[in-house]
DNA sequence: CTTATATCTGCGAACGTTCACAATCCGCGC
DNA sequence: GCGCGGATTGTGAACGTTCGCAGATATAAG
């Protein structure tokens, strides 16, 4: 209030007081290697008595960058923001944070069809880079995407079904295992995979891999209860592990490739009365709050939104030649659902 | 690839196609009144052709504005960033859409100590306007509060508590009313309210004055089962609602401040054998998506997330001098735990 | 003591826009 | 017929930084 708002200091104010020329600023502040320790030391403690920040916005023009990462989150046509996988939110929040500790802006874009925003961003050059939030089959995309690539624009994916790209995806050879291991140290003695394969889910494909690796490792023979498509992947849990109990298949736990389908199960077989976890033991992969509240609680492997936000960020973001491909670890959470009573 | 990229146009390459200087094109695309409709014509046409968008790095450093919408998410100490409410995390992304939508890009940052924050942006200058989701009863934040204000910095608040400054809440009379409404019309006689007063969720005690309004309107007493602290909010519902049977209160209903107490509730009720929503209707406020997992599925109050953003947004960025308090609508959403059967 | 070399710093320009101001054109009234 | 105001457009500068290049200083070698 009083005295008014002062006008912002610029390097010129700081060349000034440490008795340098404005560029000498902003060498010794970039951390140029063509610069004398002293100088520099003179240069940051100008710079911190008077308060000054370098102008971003002034520096990206000259330096020709954007600062911008541009985020996409694919959702179906017609959907809010509002009702997207919480996990994706958890992501997008992610993403953005490592990318503002890196000096980097986002701009957000939800977006049934990718190519569009795409299209976009290409033309007007407002971003560095593309972070990709999502799984599409859209043929389409995935040519403006090679078209960015060859641009030299960075983009990465989440959970990428397409192998010319960057992508991050969980660890889900890990969970599958960690999961087993799991259930057999619990004391059940035959888990089934529930899920798809082969369906643009990679993620889901790599968990069962997991699965039937630790499987042959503990000298069992993997199985599957394959699930359908259906509405919601809560009704493909409940139909999927309906017919594993009307075919009365010799299997004493469920492992699910998500959250959703564990918690649809969950419902199928306490409609069925079996018992879980006494009769049958529940894992699934999300960690969706609702495995919190569900009867019993779910027993979970919990991807890590922070890490995989940072990994993204990196991928755009450090420009080695070589493709990244990160693996995000994950972690069990044990709950209810598979703590067979003694 | 074949050509290799080609520059991108500026202003002087659309100014030399159309025939006119420089300026003149800023001004024609600008939507400047100082320019006759035939030469805007020209410069939009030539700026088509030739695929030019303004660079909004320049521009900015010209116009001395950022473009840029600080986002600070106040979470607990320690705590990551995907550990926050899933709500928060929805609005996140909705005001990150809306900032994208008018042009703006986020800087997002997730803190336990807003002023750390407010203090950086506030030097730094580096955006126009702060968005600030959630709730704190730190008083030094205030303070930076009122020095980014006086300094014409504009901020908005999602559920602020303090009344100087512009905020947006949801329409939590609504939804008290709502609760009440749907209650009483579902066939409950006495329905209760479950949560704490006074506390620095003014949503909270919104909630509760338009419950009470709408049960004073029905000619009913209004009827507080007061919850205590406790480490997290299931358990707070949980042991409210344990007090309540305890005490053999005379009620049907309980419409819950939030959904996490509601979920505590109803774990209380089976756990005492009192059948919801035969025994007892219940009902919460936000829609988790762990309420459509509960057993039974849980009747709730929903916010909107992707309006609440966009009104944040607005707020921030509309230089209206009137203080800007907005209520975003709230819908009611049926389901199990209120559907008394006939 | 001089020259070559490496290390550091200053100078001027450039990035692409917007803004203040001056210049031009037009029609109209005296 | 000349001047004058309003509507448009052009001119020049400025925003605050980084970059290329030349100049300066110090250190080492001949």
């Amino acid at each position: 209030m009083s005295g008014g708002s002062r006008r912002r200091p610029t390097s010129f104010d700081v060349a000034e007081r440490a008795g340098v020329s404005q560029p000498t600023v902003s060498r010794a502040l970039s951390g140029s290697p063509a610069i004398a320790e002293a100088t520099r030391r003179k240069v940051i403690e100008a710079a911190e008595a008077l308060g000054y920040f370098v102008d971003e916005r002034a520096a990206r023009l000259r330096r020709g960058s954007t600062g911008t990462l541009a985020v996409v989150v694919i959702c179906r046509e017609g959907d809010s923001a509002a009702s997207i996988n919480p996990f994706a939110y958890a992501l997008l929040g992610s993403v953005c944070v490592a990318a503002s500790e890196r000096g980097f802006e986002t701009l957000v874009s939800f977006q049934a069809s990718p190519e569009a925003f795409f299209g976009h961003y290409q033309e007007q050059g407002r971003a560095d880079g593309l972070v990709v939030i999502g799984t599409t089959t859209n043929a389409p995309a995935w040519e403006h995407f090679r078209a960015l690539d060859s641009e030299g624009r960075r983009v990465a994916y989440w959970g990428s079904p397409h192998d010319e790209l960057d992508w991050v995806r969980s660890d889900n050879h890990a969970a599958g295992r960690l999961a087993v291991e799991h259930l057999l140290a619990a004391g059940y003695r035959r888990p089934c995979f529930l899920g798809a394969l082969n369906t643009p889910q990679v993620q889901f494909t790599e968990r069962y891999e997991g699965y039937a690796e630790a499987m042959r490792a503990a000298g069992l023979e993997p199985c599957l209860a394959p699930t359908v498509n259906a509405a919601t992947r809560e009704e493909e849990g409940r139909r999927a592990a309906r017919r594993l109990i009307e075919r009365g298949e010799d299997i004493d736990a469920v492992f699910a490739a998500c959250d959703a389908m564990a918690l649809g199960a969950l419902e199928a077989f306490a409609a069925a009365d079996v018992t879980v976890p006494r009769d049958m033991g529940v894992i699934g992969f999300d960690d969706l709050v609702a495995g919190r509240f569900s009867r019993p609680p779910l027993t979970t492997i919990a991807p890590d939104p922070a890490e995989a936000g940072a990994a993204l960020v990196e991928a755009v973001l450090d420009d080695s030649d070589a493709m990244a491909r990160r693996r995000v670890p994950v972690s069990l959470i044990v709950r209810d659902s598979t703590l067979r009573a003694g």
